[in-house]
RNA sequence: CGGAGCGUGGCGCAGCCUGGUAGCGCAUCUGGUUUGGGACCAGAGGGUCGUAGGUUCGAAUCCUAUCGCUCCGACCA
């Protein structure tokens, strides 16, 4: 992309509005826009950011065998009527009345929809486990939206449901997932800890929050440091074992919220390991049995000829939060810095000197070879001071820039920078795309 | 919803207390000088002061109502 071409409103000035530093980041990186309390334009930058996120989501949802689907933001009362969440979910939901005087709502999450859809049809027991997700706008109507995308009211999340033939299964669906979220939060740069979370009704200890830890989080957590250190299970992770292990690995720690927060648990996790913050919760799962499946009447048919109600649970990512949530985890003096996974683009190119023949040539050369190996530069070619493109560039983060000015052309180098630990050096433009492509 | 605060060119603000017809910085446009880390000089454009009433000879300023936004609290991806 050649950023004359883009359209990248940046700012030096901080917006006053804006609390946090990822608000404030984003606003001045001309990611987003404010259309209303939390309502959102999503500008060119941002909106790359988002669909990268998704991307990863996407792809580790599938690698855990879930299979995608798209269901409407709007939905009829009905549904919620069967499950009696229409009236139980109150003012949170908005609430639409179209041409016909028939009641609608603009969802704020999908359980009694896709309910709806399985049990329509899914019949045999041999169509089970199954897991359906789709990413999809939301809107709750929050008392108090805050912090630009972190707590909108109108956010994009991925949200799961699993489909099993009992409790057991269930608890294998529960844990493919807790897997996944921890190598689909590893894959977006950031520590992500599961924690105990409330399960309503239901009871048990197949609900957990994933928080990443940050100074300005909703939430007050405490969690045992060792937690920190272990790695995700990673992408060679075979979903169809035994994962109890695996989960159990962390759950062995103690982890829990404000709410859930147990002061006698956690005095006896030694000291040294203690670690009170607070954090972002950028993932929620959980497993809520048959709360929707009985009332819907969503059944299937065993092997021995009788019937069973599905057991099921739900899976959220807040994918516009993540973009928030990392921007906190990752971020310097001069700006963002992305990680690599889901930054807008994978390398910025200055060109120093536009309008000098062999500086253009090289830029120029630079541009194509980068765009051809699909490292998506953004490449630099306005008249503006070298001051401002530097200054443009670190604040939009990108994890590599390429500088080419009259000096390095002489000698045949461009200057390749590392935008995370600020390394400079001169290399030669093929050494500079094997380096970007290598790390 | 309870508490606190803010609405003045695109952005950040001053002016309001003590009414007299709007100003600063950044950004933008033009010309020139500059050119390896957010330049400099000269000039220009852009605002019914959130909205609606009221007081007054006269309102950004005082009064009333209303809308919007931010922050703290209870809720949540």
């Amino acid at each position: 992309m050649r950023l004359s071409r883009f359209f990248l409103p940046v700012s030096k000035d901080v917006p006053a509005d804006a609390a946090i530093v990822s608000h404030q980041l984003m606003l001045r990186t001309g990611m987003i826009r404010q259309n209303g309390a939390g309502i959102y334009t999503w500008l060119p930058l941002g909106l790359r950011v988002l669909n990268k996120i998704e991307q990863v989501v996407r792809e580790e949802m599938d690698r855990a065998g879930a299979v995608e689907l798209l269901m409407p933001t709007i939905q009829p009362a009905e549904l919620w009527r069967e499950t009696g969440r229409y009236d139980a979910y109150g003012p949170e939901m908005l609430r639409i009345v179209d041409r016909h005087e028939r009641e609608m709502l603009y969802g704020p999450t999908n359980e009694d929809m896709i309910t709806d859809t399985v049990r329509s049809f899914v019949k045999s027991y041999r169509q089970l486990p199954l897991n359906l997700y789709h990413i999809q706008w939301k809107f709750r109507d929050e008392i108090r939206p805050r912090f630009g995308v972190m707590r909108g009211r109108e956010f994009l999340m991925k949200d799961a449901y699993s489909f099993d033939l009992d409790e057991d299964g269930a608890r294998k669906s529960y844990q493919k997932m807790f897997c996944a979220y921890l190598n689909t939060f590893e894959r977006l740069g950031l520590t992500a800890i599961p924690m105990k979370a409330d399960t309503g009704p239901i009871g048990g200890d197949l609900s957990h929050e994933f928080i990443i830890l940050a100074e300005t989080g909703e939430s007050a957590v405490f969690c045992d440091k060792s937690l920190l250190d272990i790695p995700a299970p990673g992408a060679g992770l075979d979903f169809d074992s035994d994962l109890t292990a695996e989960v159990e690995k962390r759950t062995q720690y103690y982890a829990a919220t404000e709410e859930m927060h147990d002061e006698a648990a956690f005095d006896a996790v030694p000291e040294e390991r203690r670690v009170a913050a607070r954090g972002i919760e950028v993932g929620h799962i959980f497993y809520f049995g048959t709360k929707y499946s009985e009332p819907m009447n969503a059944q299937v048919q065993t092997p021995d000829g009788g019937s069973v109600t599905i057991h099921g649970g739900s899976y959220g990512i807040g994918v516009s939060r993540l973009v928030g949530g990392i921007i906190e985890a990752c971020h310097d003096e001069n700006g963002i810095v992305w990680p690599k996974a889901v930054s807008p683009f994978g390398v910025g190119i200055i060109n120093m000197r536009p309008g000098e023949a062999d500086v253009d040539a090289v830029s120029e050369k630079a541009y194509a070879n980068l765009d051809g190996a699909g490292l998506e530069p953004l490449y630099d070619e306005t008249e503006d001071r070298a001051g401002a493109k530097f200054a443009r560039m670190d604040l939009i983060g990108l994890p590599w820039q390429i500088v080419v000015g009259p000096r390095g052309v002489k000698n045949g180098v461009v200057e390749l920078k590392n935008r995370a630990t600020g390394e400079k050096q001169d290399v030669s433009l093929e050494d500079a795309l094997s380096w970007i492509t290598g790390a």
